[in-house]
DNA sequence: GCAATACTTAAGCGCATGCTTCACCAACCA
DNA sequence: TGGTTGGTGAAGCATGCGCTTAAGTATTGC
């Protein structure tokens, strides 16, 4: 999943597919490199779930599949709540010691 | 930053690091591999802006950077938002013509 | 039917990655 | 002071990845 998306191209060819469905050449056009390869890049997005695909006549038509990119927005993003959260605490932490540091100053 | 997020070892090095600030040696524990090869990883993360760290003595003390896990976060919802927009259009857009279809039999 | 189109598949090549080992240094501590 | 702990750096190796070429298959249009 985060493979899949760690290719520049790869990730250009999402970024293309975000504005329609597109044909394995359509996708390959701005592309500097042989339909081949596109094709490799498209079975490792259809492998991570990214992608679904259906040949009609000659022409593979591609298009986006959302649910997992929302997997990995998910894991993203708990786990930058959990780290967030522990921040927080630690900031209550060190503003309540600060409150007592006060506190004993003053008594 | 998707790169660095590609490699299961490192995920979990960052998932380690949700739970706290953690030494080297700490983070590489869990993990069946040299000291080495987790100061390699750890080099990784450091380069995509996740982690950062402070050697103190002889102790190097590593802690998350939600900034990066942001930026990766932000680049998915986007991709995701655009291409669920356009789904939507086009669902309004096909019940647009159903009903277009059904007044034409009205008529 | 024949040529062009739109892929598909397999083989191979070079470079990046992930890992190990080994040697080393800098703190800590008994 | 000398051994142990915690980390660093370089070298080497096996595997995987991205890409190309080349040959093949299935549709489409004339």
């Amino acid at each position: 999943m985060f493979q899949a998306l760690a290719d520049p191209n790869r990730r250009q060819m999402v970024q293309r597919l975000c504005e329609g469905p597109a044909s394995v050449s359509e996708l390959a056009q701005p592309l500097q490199m042989t339909l081949s390869a596109v094709v490799q890049h498209l079975a490792v997005l259809e492998g991570a779930g990214l992608v679904r695909s259906q040949k009609i006549g000659r022409v593979r038509t591609c298009q986006l599949d959302t649910q997992a990119l929302r997997a990995a927005e998910r894991w993203i993003s708990e786990r930058r709540a959990l780290w967030e959260r522990r921040f927080d605490r630690l900031g209550a932490f060190l503003a309540e010691q600060d409150q007592n540091l006060k506190e004993e100053g003053g008594a």
